[in-house]
DNA sequence: TTGAAAGCGTTACCAA
DNA sequence: TTGGTAACGCTTTCAA
């Protein structure tokens, strides 16, 4: 392993010389850090991120610890911080919590804040208070965090007005009795789930449904656990079998619109002529779907530019003391499975 | 930040001590070692990664790159890896390569061969030679590699045999215009081609023709490029528009197959009735298309389980020189998209 | 059984 | 403008 002494030594300098030569500091002379920089080319030098990062506290890597790495909607969005991380010179590396706690704490503790500069993060199970304490004054950008009481800057995907547009297409398009899939009118009422990403896209589908004039029932809500396509199309099966009259679904995910609309194609209900069907999140796969999938798209690009833009201000250390909250863009993407004739 | 010494410090012994007490070295007596140990959570310590590593070459870190976070494929991989190496009370960091080679190169030289004991690497534009040069001596195992000269021990997707029992399902249900998407026949005459995974894939294909006494044309292999829904669904729209008789296409992949039903839609032409399709990998997205694809599974498990176990016994230094190579085991979904009544 | 001390490769302060 | 040197927090050898 070839370290800065050797290229210290290969180009005469001293080791501080040479450090200081590759980092581009001003005070070492032109020609002097010519000759340093070529001597670590030659000798095919690479710095060593543990020793920096020890000596330092920064090594260029920044941290993104996701739900799942095998879900659409996490891995796009880490792919986008990936993407963005690189426009800045800087490496992501990515973790899986699989929304227990303990990994959550686990990941936190043990890799991400000791590897990397600062992390992005996606919190389900850990307090703002306990995220502070593993965080090791490490900065942190939260992504849809729920905290009444934030300490982190955070970033939320579109949820109240993204619903919002979602529901009101639906009734655009004619729908009449519409369904909400994977939320529970129940939340609202609780203060600790009222911030859900949940909660608060059901927010915004009232807040449409309200514009419209149309009626609100609690049972056109239906709560679903887990947020997985299977539960999805078992619950697609149980209204289908219902008989209920439902002309419209929003569903709180993609994956989740991908399983009812399975679902619905089980007992022979049509998308959209039986159905219409918009999900959320805007992941890549609902474009080849048949029917491909209407959906509100977050702007994974916008959200990865928000949510780093703060991480770096606060690594960089010009970010004033409290906590700042943006929400990422939407669009809507009216496709085959909310297409009236 | 809590270090060791503040430990030691609490616990009245030496940071040696507390250190050897920490790792349960036997040496340390039991009530030294609980007094450490208490010490250690009571102050909330977590030893720092970047020491540890800096000193003892080690930190319990894995890394996996891969291709690109935000394909279905690499991500259930990814995760595949994760779940194995928390059997191993291992971490796993991953990062995508986004299949550049400057990319490729970066990352291994900046962050997976630094922060890691060792690495899990799909390679595609870098040989074997400069991947030596590149892992900073640490253990890595590739993910289907295409060395003639393997340097690392390795882990293949079962693609000669995988490919086989696809095509030989598409005779068994009785297709006999049989076309592979995603292929180039012309690798196979390419000694450097001719070990890709594209290519092996073609190799099973050819072995279930033969076998069947089928005939062999050049123009049944469609090369594509690259391998993703769009391109695919493009070449459907080509092969529906050409008006050849087709009743069976095998898929270089389940992404190119999804692509391939949908372009197929596109033109009127349904799944599995006028054309039957299977493809390969097994991800999760086809269970849930309409028509739910029939497809050779890979069992990510345990290719995560051999791929973990090489890369592990390097790790610790229990491995012979030459370098093992083995095959992950698969499974044939047959499916609705190659249903026959 | 425990402690002192060296050293991993880097950076940053201070002196020259 | 450059060089010497002391850390960063940990592990590990060597002595006690």
């Amino acid at each position: 392993m070839v370290t800065m002494s050797d290229v210290a030594k290969a180009a005469g300098v001293s080791r501080a010389t040479a450090s200081y030569a590759l980092r581009g500091d001003p005070r070492i002379v032109p020609a002097t850090a010519a000759r340093v920089r070529e001597a670590a080319k030659r000798l095919h030098y690479t710095a060593n991120l543990s020793a920096r990062s020890l000596r330092s506290g920064r090594n260029g890597v920044v941290g993104v610890a996701i739900f799942e790495l095998d879900r659409p909607y996490p891995s796009e969005m880490s792919a986008a911080m990936s993407r963005e991380a690189e426009r800045h010179g800087l490496q992501v590396i990515v973790q899986q919590t699989s929304n227990s706690k303990e990994s959550e704490i686990s990941i936190l503790r043990k890799v991400t804040s000791q590897l990397c500069d600062g992390m992005i993060f996606s919190p389900s199970n850990v307090s703002d208070e306990e995220l502070r304490a593993l965080s090791g004054g490490k900065p942190m950008v939260l992504l849809d965090d729920v905290s009444p009481d934030p300490v982190f800057d955070s970033v939320d995907t579109p949820c109240v007005e993204g619903a919002k547009a979602a529901v009101r297409h639906l009734i655009d398009i004619g729908c009449r009795h519409i369904l909400v899939v994977g939320a529970d009118f129940e939340d609202l009422a609780d203060d600790r789930k009222s911030a859900k990403v949940s909660s608060r896209r059901m927010l915004g589908s009232l807040h449409a449904l309200e514009e419209a004039d149309m009626p609100i029932e609690p049972d056109m809500f239906i709560p679903l656990a887990p947020w997985d396509p299977e539960s999805a199309r078992r619950c697609a099966h149980a209204i289908a079998d219902s008989g209920r009259p439902v002309d419209g679904v929003f569903c709180m995910t993609d994956t989740i619109a991908l399983g009812v609309i399975r679902g619905l194609a089980d007992r022979g209900l049509r998308v959209p002529d039986d159905m219409a069907v918009i999900g959320f999140d805007g992941i890549s796969e609902g474009a080849c779907f048949i029917p491909s999938l209407s959906t509100i798209r977050t702007d994974l690009d916008d959200l990865a530019r928000k949510a780093m833009g703060l991480l770096l201000k606060r690594i960089d250390g010009d970010a004033d003391g409290s906590p700042v909250h943006m929400t990422a863009d939407y669009e809507l993407l009216a496709r085959e499975s909310t297409r009236r004739r």
